[in-house]
DNA sequence: CCTACCGATCGGTAGG
DNA sequence: CCTACCGATCGGTAGG
């Protein structure tokens, strides 16, 4: 019985989530919805209550896989250089993996209602804590710089992953491995050359 | 005869920067912006020619003052490692400095209009391409690390630079100088101690 | 800069 | 899932 109308669902869903990444969520509205599903306006409502909860569950979605991929790697006992490596690995690979909603996850959770854009927050800050905690970790393993700012680190590690939703193509020559696999290479070891430094 | 006009419009300009950073463009109605400067809807039709003129003022705004940061800086004689720091401490200060077009800047292009959108566009190029160049350069000169793929370093820096929108509180206890410095460490010198690496 | 208004479109509903 | 419709709001204009 809910067998029939789930698939149906996930394509509105679907839908939902390539439109309100390339036109941004109030720009796209229920009628482009539905001509994209080959249907019209009002029928959309057999299916979902209103447009808000498409919003809300893409978000929804999209910091499930984020929570899946790394707070599995919490207790994972690994020096702390590697763990960085593959929290990389994950984060980059629910970011290629998920363009459209990843996109919609950054661009639009503000327009959520109060108690979405706190669960969003809190999202947020527990993926912060993650970064955070590895680093410091890191630090007082011996494998990363004492002189880090764990907070900083976070914030850039960070930047790195997430910034990915511009510019990484699926498909693309370069596999989400790739990507995490540079950059980790480029943040743990430096980009100066061992000859070369000057400052 | 257009002095008095001038700061009505730039009035206007902040207002619908802050507005459409925190609320979206589409979801910024002309009578919001016009109630937040303390008019009416139809009146700021005195002073602009419609919606779409604000967004493409603000994003050519935020473009003008990436290029006078970073362009510059094209020809100064410096390290490539040097070079780098100054471009990340000029890059981020016009982040910092404009926070709201920032975010309009980086949210709300892809509602221009083509002709605007594709200057966009040739702007981030050209963005990309000052950074990748700087790569080369510094891995010729033998700065940089010469395994490193200038795409991929422009990406990694880029990232970091740009992604500050998201989190950076002007007024806080960071200047945009301590942000670009400790990023510049991090990145240049790698996050790994001497001691302790292990991959 | 205001009042009053325009046509268009919005999200959503009723009834089938 | 469709047709037909609702009230609300949109960007923008006319005339003052």
């Amino acid at each position: 019985m809910t067998e029939t109308t789930k698939p149906r669902r996930a394509q509105i869903l679907d839908s939902a989530s390539r439109l309100f990444s390339e036109r941004g969520y109030h720009a796209t509205s229920m009628r482009d919805l539905a001509g994209d599903l080959g249907m019209q306006g009002g029928s959309l409502y057999a299916h979902i209550s209103g447009k808000e909860e498409l919003l809300i569950e893409i978000v929804n979605v999209a910091s499930r896989q984020f929570d899946e991929a790394l707070f599995t790697l919490r207790d994972v006992q690994l020096p702390a250089d590697e763990k960085l490596r593959e929290a990389m690995h994950r984060h980059i690979r629910v970011v290629a993996d998920n363009m459209d909603s990843a996109t919609v996850f950054f661009h639009e959770w503000k327009h959520l209602s109060p108690e979405a854009y706190a669960r969003v927050t809190g999202w947020r800050d527990s993926i912060d804590a993650f970064y955070r905690e590895l680093i410091t970790r890191g630090i007082s393993e011996g494998t990363f710089r004492a002189d880090l700012d764990p907070r900083m680190t976070a914030y850039l590690v960070l930047s790195a992953v997430n910034w990915a939703y511009t510019w990484y193509r699926p498909g693309g020559p370069l596999t989400p491995g790739d990507v995490a696999d540079s950059f980790a290479d480029m943040l743990l070891g430096g980009l100066r050359s061992e000859i070369g430094s000057t400052a």
